[in-house]
DNA sequence: CGAGAAGTTGAAGCGTGTCAAATGCAGTGG
DNA sequence: CCACTGCATTTGACACGCTTCAACTTCTCG
């Protein structure tokens, strides 16, 4: 309901694999009931508060509201999308592309929750966090975000995020929102620039 | 029903992101109605045969059989696992962990569906397919491959991948078959040596 | 004010990519 | 049946993106 959080695995060794970001709104995992334990674990990166719904309210409240059953395929196929999008992400994109596409993601995500205001969000990562999720070392994601700092495509710093011109930092990226199949409150995706 | 396919995804430079592999039996779209257009591509990489369903006859065949809408809810939790796990693969394994790890995934999955016997299986793919699966360019795979092969953890040619002691290459990957939830007929998963 | 965490910088090393070319192999047409 | 063709695999040499290591600095917060 509030806060960050992340899915994650720990490899033997220690390593740490972020394998996606929950923000607001966002389900954590409706079939706990029938696969009993999870393959990953789950962490809080900010304070958050989270509801637990029972299965059994929730199939009630599906057989009243059909629509919310409707809500939570989309929910699905969308978390499946970004998923296969990290994959790609990581397979394939340079150190580069990796940030900027990764804070692509977010920023938009964030948008379509309300949490972006004059080009302005929140991002409370710490370096640490962010090469964990884009499978590089966190001394390469500070010279990453200095070279995007330097070709004004971000300002981030006291864990406030700010990008200009979002259609070059998306050019940048590679990054196409569509995967994403956000609407926007008033306005269109193309309206980002 | 029968071959191989693949998800991918294409740059706009032309590279390739393989983002999962279908076996025979794998569900690939259940909501192509809900989302109208695909955000990736799917590709046979053999002849393959395969089969569509109406949402109408897959509705009423899950009212007549219940069991059935457990079954495909549980194929989204391992396919969501799946691609978990190779956000992991990609993230934070070395190349030699990488194809280890994608070699023992698809192992465990074609022996789930009956298409492994003496610890062989068909692989219909080019190395220039494992390369975009895992990220790697094709020489790097011809070498990895070669080193696998070297440390008798694999023998593969002639498209027929033969794993010896698949304890030993599932080390070796850091692979845990926790993930895929998948039960064998007639043994353990433990069996597996 | 002190201490630990987060961020920054420089130098050196290595894993993997790129380029170029040779070899092997399967399908095709004459 | 064989020469031809194109794709897959293999090999070697070299380049480079990113990691590692080792400081140092700057923040944050009790």
């Amino acid at each position: 309901m509030a806060g960050w959080t992340c899915r994650y695995k720990l490899l033997a060794d220690g390593r740490r694999q972020i394998i996606s970001f929950l923000l607001p709104g966002d389900v954590c995992e409706l079939y706990v009931d029938i696969i009993h334990e999870l393959d990953h674990s789950v962490a809080a990166l900010t304070p958050a508060s989270v509801a637990r719904i029972s299965s059994a309210s929730l199939n009630s409240a599906m057989g009243q509201h059909p629509r919310l059953a409707q809500a939570l395929i989309w929910e699905r196929i969308v978390t499946a999308a970004i998923q296969r999008e990290w994959t790609i992400n990581l397979g394939q994109r340079s150190a580069f592309e990796r940030v900027a596409h990764l804070l692509c993601e977010l920023f938009v995500r964030l948008r379509g929750i309300g949490l972006v205001q004059n080009r302005r969000c929140e991002l409370p990562l710490t370096q640490t966090d962010l090469a964990d999720a884009t499978g590089l070392s966190a001394i390469h994601i500070n010279r990453t975000l200095q070279e995007l700092r330097r070709q004004d495509l971000i300002t981030l710093g006291g864990k406030e995020l700010y990008i200009p011109k979002f259609k070059s930092l998306a050019d940048a990226a590679g990054f196409n929102d569509k995967y994403l199949h956000i609407k926007y409150p008033n306005d269109e995706s193309s309206n980002l620039r």
